[in-house]
RNA sequence: GCCCGGGUGGCGGAAUAGGUAGACGCAAGGGACUUAAAAUCCCUCGGUGCUAGCACUGUACGAGUUCGAUUCUCGUCCCGGGCACCA
């Protein structure tokens, strides 16, 4: 065998190898237990980046360590290729969304190949397919039809820049997600999915999801935010017509002093007319309707509003409350109304004293007299309620149910639940995406497009118009269609396409039956593979992927098409990968070619200045911080890749990276070969050592124990635990050991024993770096591939130490250590301790009080 | 403001049913091999003090529980993330 480890030389050799065999494809399989893989598939920008490499770096172990352990392993790969990156992509190179898509695929996908994971590739699946995308089209019919999609004039997101609407959950910061232009409302007819349907049932399985992370869960949860409470009509002054409102404090109704609607509250205009006060109210409507979403995350925001003109009675107390719009009353929440209660909630204080409006406490701290004259803040915690007639003296917590229950007795409004997550907006104005199989009528109105006429093609000869505007509307041979109902020749496609999100909230199912023609996927392989017990991806699809997939299982579980409701049993969520980032005073963030010297000395290669070390942050291009994992791949091969993204940090902590690491990574495998062929010849011709530690003495039985230890160490470190940078940190010390070897030649057990230290390592190194193993195992003379080795197994007999180092302390502190056999007697190891000469100087004159014994532990002398 | 995480050597990180703090790796220093270098192998490596073997001290900071606390409790500070006019 070659003298050094050369990855360029086996790397390759093996992908072929594994590929040429089908080694990595699976099918469904009765007789043996599954395990469902995944990890969150890529967009296809172009090029892998560090944070795939480390995702799937991750899984790739897990799924070889489960095959090992013999398990029928699902691990499939695909791209979530509908996006809008696509299109900026082909306006600017002058290319096709889809011929850019499909080459950027190959490229990646050769990337893949080239880090040997272990992917089953006849699964792969690309969501701007026809194949793929005509099942979304057919699930969305059939939701239409249930009434599950519904269509609605609303006030949406829209992005002056992507020229596009997008979700509440993609603007960030009242900024696009994507580009960062600030946001605009905008109203347009849109595709919504009622996810709000779904909402208790979503909120309430979180309580379900043992295997996924709290962090997650909680961020579900504050998603999905219900909150309890009580809807209440306030009859407006002088008419029939009803106000209503949501509040989540009924126990303070007396204290509601005033009304404030939502600017674009229908009562607004309707209670203006004709009033004096109209035109002032409709030039405030007209300017929150501009700028309200802007200012709502100003920090300087301020509570403004104004009379409508008209007033309400309370509903308990009979008293009249003026009635305001206000911009902080949001339409798209309960019910677009609030009850005003200045004395008990702090906005409502504020706002209250602004415009000089009355206050009325309603609940009284105990041994104390509020009074609305002193306060200087509301008052938001308990108390007993006073000034609330027949309530009065009633704790506010027992009120909150009781003048709900009488509200509801007298028709006056009733106790009710309020979620914060909103309808989920579909509708796309973009080109690549799955189009929404509709047909609108002239004379039929909206008509879904039927199964037999699907899939809905993307064109793909449309020319993408400048600005990034989807050409879908103002290409006709697309929209131009007939009404598959009455035949109207003058009907029209709809135009929009679909959130990409939709895609990815079923393709776990797909990957079960990739090329199923007949349906959505085969619900046998379904039934048979999900759901998804290991999950791996980043922590920022929290909410929306995830949600929206646990959605989208309840639905196709309404359907009857799964027989489950949470595709997810256990989620894992990796950090980021980090590097140093460099910046200089004038030139800003800096590559590194562009500093000069080393540590805080550096200087920038353009003006000289100091340059600052700045602080560890995400890799992005525009600090300048990136490492192109294909120079890595060249440099060191996949193997010694994948080692530093496992070793330098456990997967849901950010990884640092770190040249000399990468470098240190490759000296241990380096190490490893070295150590594998100096003992070669001694132990190529014998068989692993598996008899019993006590036959062995010395050295030999140290490192045979030592074997076993590892195995059981590495084995629990991966499963489950996911802890890879311990379990390499053990085989590391193994590799040390084996070093460490002292050349007894007479020893006939030696080289038995030597071989069975050096395959553990081989083994347990595998799913780490598999071309690596792969090449040693087979120059054991191995014809199997290791992943259909099985997984090594620990002797019990060989874990346990014959002596272990008992700790010595007096007082609590360490001050000798006594070595004895396992099992020696507590009274025993006690005296022993005592008569220690260390223990002895330090206990001196005193009195010895106590002494507490921990079996093969320590001995604690308290004096 | 509210809700979650997290603060351990020069660095990445180990160790928690409370029981030797710093495994493993990186960086650094020393030695061996070599004409030399690279590569490799071995040793040292939290801080302070000296009589060089010890002693003291040390897991963000301050208290507490305990024979014993990185680990449990309370308070403070800092960092990261999520939510935030939600009625």
């Amino acid at each position: 065998m070659d003298e050094r480890y050369d990855p360029k030389k086996i790397e390759g050799k093996w992908q072929t190898h594994w590929d040429a065999t089908g080694l990595f494809k699976v099918k469904e399989d009765l007789s043996k237990e599954k395990f469902f893989l995944m990890e969150m598939f890529p967009y296809p920008s172009g090029k892998i980046h560090m944070g795939h490499v480390r995702n799937y770096s991750i899984g790739d172990v897990v799924a070889r360590y489960k095959r090992m352990c013999g398990f029928n392993v699902l691990h499939p790969m695909g791209w979530d290729a509908f996006g809008m990156p696509a299109e900026n992509a082909a306006i600017q190179n002058n290319t096709h969304p889809a011929k850019w898509t499909y080459e950027n695929i190959a490229a990646m996908g050769a990337q893949l190949k080239a880090m040997g994971f272990s992917y089953d590739w006849d699964r792969e699946i690309a969501t701007c397919r026809p194949e793929y995308y005509r099942w979304e089209q057919w699930l969305f019919v059939k939701m239409f039809e249930k009434g599950m999609v519904y269509r609605k004039d609303a006030s949406v997101n829209w992005c002056e820049t992507c020229q596009t609407v997008l979700a509440n959950e993609q603007v960030e910061q009242n900024m696009c997600w994507r580009c960062g232009e600030e946001v605009e409302q905008k109203k347009l007819e849109q595709w919504f999915f009622k996810i709000t349907d779904y909402a208790e049932d979503l909120l309430d399985h979180c309580e379900r999801l043992p295997g996924w992370p709290e962090k997650v869960v909680t961020m579900q949860k504050n998603w999905i935010g219900k909150s309890h409470g009580a809807e209440i009509l306030f009859p407006v002054a002088g008419s029939d017509i009803k106000i209503k409102v949501f509040t989540t404090r009924p126990d303070t109704l007396c204290g509601a002093t005033f009304m404030c609607l939502a600017p674009e509250h229908p009562l607004v205009e309707l209670l203006c007319k004709g009033t004096p006060r109209e035109a002032e109210v409709m030039e405030f409507v007209a300017r929150m309707a501009k700028q309200e979403k802007a200012k709502r995350t100003s920090e300087d925001y301020e509570k403004e509003g104004v009379r409508v003109g008209a007033q309400c009675i309370n509903p308990l107390t009979g008293k009249t409350m003026e009635i305001f719009t206000a911009n902080f009353a949001l339409m798209d929440y309960g019910t677009g109304a609030v009850m005003s209660v200045p004395t008990h909630d702090q906005r409502d204080f504020e706002f209250a004293r602004k415009y000089g409006l009355d206050m009325i406490v309603v609940i009284q701290p105990e041994g104390q007299t509020l009074s609305p004259e002193t306060m200087a803040e509301a008052y938001v915690e308990e108390g007993v309620l006073v000034n609330s007639g027949q309530f009065d003296g009633m704790p506010n917590r027992d009120a909150m149910e009781a003048i709900a229950q009488y509200l509801d007795e007298n028709n006056l409004g009733k106790k009710t639940v309020q979620y914060r997550i909103r309808d989920w907006g579909i509708s796309r104005q973009r080109y690549w995406g799955a189009p929404i199989p509709m047909i609108h009528c002239p004379t039929c109105g909206i008509v879904p497009v039927p199964e037999d006429q699907l899939p809905v093609i993307l064109p793909e000869d449309a020319h993408l118009l400048e600005g990034g505007k989807s050409p879908l509307s103002s290409l006709e041979e697309f929209a131009k269609t007939t009404c598959p109902k009455c035949g109207n020749e003058n009907a029209r496609r709809e135009t929009d396409t679909m959130d990409t999100f939709v895609e990815s909230s079923w393709y776990p199912e797909r990957y079960c039956s990739p090329h199923c023609d007949t349906a959505m996927f085969d619900v046998e392989a379904v039934k048979y593979w999900m759901p998804v017990d290991q999950y791996i991806g980043g922590v920022e699809h929290a909410v929306m992927h995830l949600l929206y997939s646990r959605y989208f299982t309840r639905v196709l579980n309404d359907f009857g098409l799964v027989d489950f409701k949470e595709p997810f049993t256990r989620l894992l969520t990796q950090g980021m990968v980090c590097k140093e980032t460099l910046k200089c005073p004038e030139h800003g963030w800096l590559f590194p070619q562009e500093a000069e010297g080393a540590g805080d000395e550096r200087t920038c290669t353009k003006c000289g200045k100091p340059v600052e070390a700045g602080r560890v942050e995400k890799m992005s291009k525009s600090k300048k911080n990136v490492i192109d994992p294909a120079e890595l791949l060249e440099r060191y091969g996949a193997d010694t890749v994948r080692l530093f993204c496992l070793f330098a940090a456990p997967p849901e902590r950010d990884l640092d990276w770190s040249e000399e690491g990468v470098e240190g990574s490759f000296r241990f495998l380096q190490r490893v070969w070295r150590m594998f062929a100096m003992h070669f010849d001694a132990i190529s011709g014998t068989a692993a050592y598996t008899g019993s530690p006590d036959a062995l003495e010395g050295y030999l039985k140290d490192l045979y124990k030592k074997t076993h230890q590892t195995i059981k160490k590495v084995t629990h470190d991966i499963d489950g635990r996911f802890h890879f940078n311990t379990a390499i940190s053990a085989i590391m010390e193994l590799v040390n050991m084996v070093y460490g070897l002292d050349d007894n030649l007479e020893d006939k057990k030696r080289a038995g024993v030597l071989r069975a230290a050096i395959e553990a390592i081989v083994l347990l190194v595998s799913p780490v770096a598999p071309h690596f193993s792969e090449e040693l195992w087979s120059l054991f003379g191995n014809e199997n591939n290791v992943l259909e080795t099985s997984w090594p197994t620990y002797r019990e007999d060989a874990l346990k130490a014959d002596e272990v180092v008992i700790v010595l302390q007096v007082n609590g502190k360490l001050r000798s250590k006594l070595t004895v056999d396992v099992g020696t007697g507590d009274e025993e190891v006690k005296q022993m301790a005592l008569a220690d000469e260390k223990v002895q100087k330090f206990i001196g004159e005193k009195t010895i009080r106590k002494v507490i014994v921990v079996k093969n532990k320590l001995v604690n002398v308290v004096v």
